[in-house]
DNA sequence: GAATATTTTAGACTTAGTCTAAATCTAAAA
DNA sequence: TTTTAGATTTAGACTAAGTCTAAAATATTC
């Protein structure tokens, strides 16, 4: 599985700050699973990360990985995307965007903001809020 | 986990009539199922669905859920609904409309489909067509 | 430094979903 | 009717993503 963004990388703040802006205590695991994590814009699973993790040198768990995304996540660091059951893909980029998902290939591509829908507030279930929108197209290759 | 569809019920098509058209071969355990998951608009899972037609008097196995379900999604009978990575939901009600998720609650509410965002042929990746369009909105309760 | 709280860890555990190979069923040919 | 070939169903083994547990390590407060 290959993924294409399209999307300027991530700026280069020191993870260490970006994570304290985000109210989460650094932590020596936190910090190089940030640095991997957020080095690129990139859809990423758990797997995938604890792999890299540990080929950089790393010595972390696969439960603190999976404890560090759920606590990204919450804090919006990082986006959960759900493509299919039996994976979660952590997206580096949690800025407003969504994805197309060519079933063919496997591909996960950025969707650009303007094709999002708007959602009015009075057209939210009676006493809710939106919490987040999720949209994936899934495309598949055109028959030749 | 309960569910909340303001969708009219199922039009009471034969369900032989409903899979013949689609071009699946009627077998007894594909009638039965069929029965259950279409006796009303639900979004269910395969466990949910191997209880209940079991439970209607049904004798079919696990993987004959499975399979008859991702058949069914194949063909357009049902639409696989991929709201975390633990479980698929599938909508027995294939028509186009999407969802609002109650992360609170755990509910799963149909959203009209006017709502649904508007995606030109030239927006999706060169060479793809676009295949289903899913949206999925995660909302929570108002504080109080 | 002692006591307490937070974080990390290995590895057992759960479970949704898949796979396998045998058994059963169906339709059509002979 | 019997044969045959292909499709379908099945029990149960299997896989793997993700969770849980209880102990060890680390950080913080008193």
């Amino acid at each position: 599985m290959t993924t294409n963004l399209h999307n300027a990388p991530h700026k280069k703040k020191p993870v260490e700050q970006m994570l304290t802006e985000h109210g989460i205590f650094v932590t020596t695991q936190r910090r190089i699973i940030a640095e991997t994590l957020f080095s690129r814009n990139q859809h990423i699973t758990a797997d995938q990360l604890l792999d890299l993790v540990n080929k950089n040198g790393g010595r972390v768990s696969k439960a603190t990985i999976y404890n560090t995304l759920g606590l990204f996540a919450e804090k919006g660091l990082v986006r959960e995307i759900h493509i299919n059951a039996s994976k979660t893909f952590y997206d580096s980029n949690a800025s407003r965007h969504h994805h197309f998902f060519n079933v063919d290939t496997g591909d996960l591509i950025d969707m650009k903001e303007r094709l999002v829908p708007l959602f009015l507030q009075s057209d939210l279930p009676d006493g809710t809020v939106m919490e987040t929108a999720d949209v994936v197209i899934r495309v598949r290759n055109q028959a030749p």
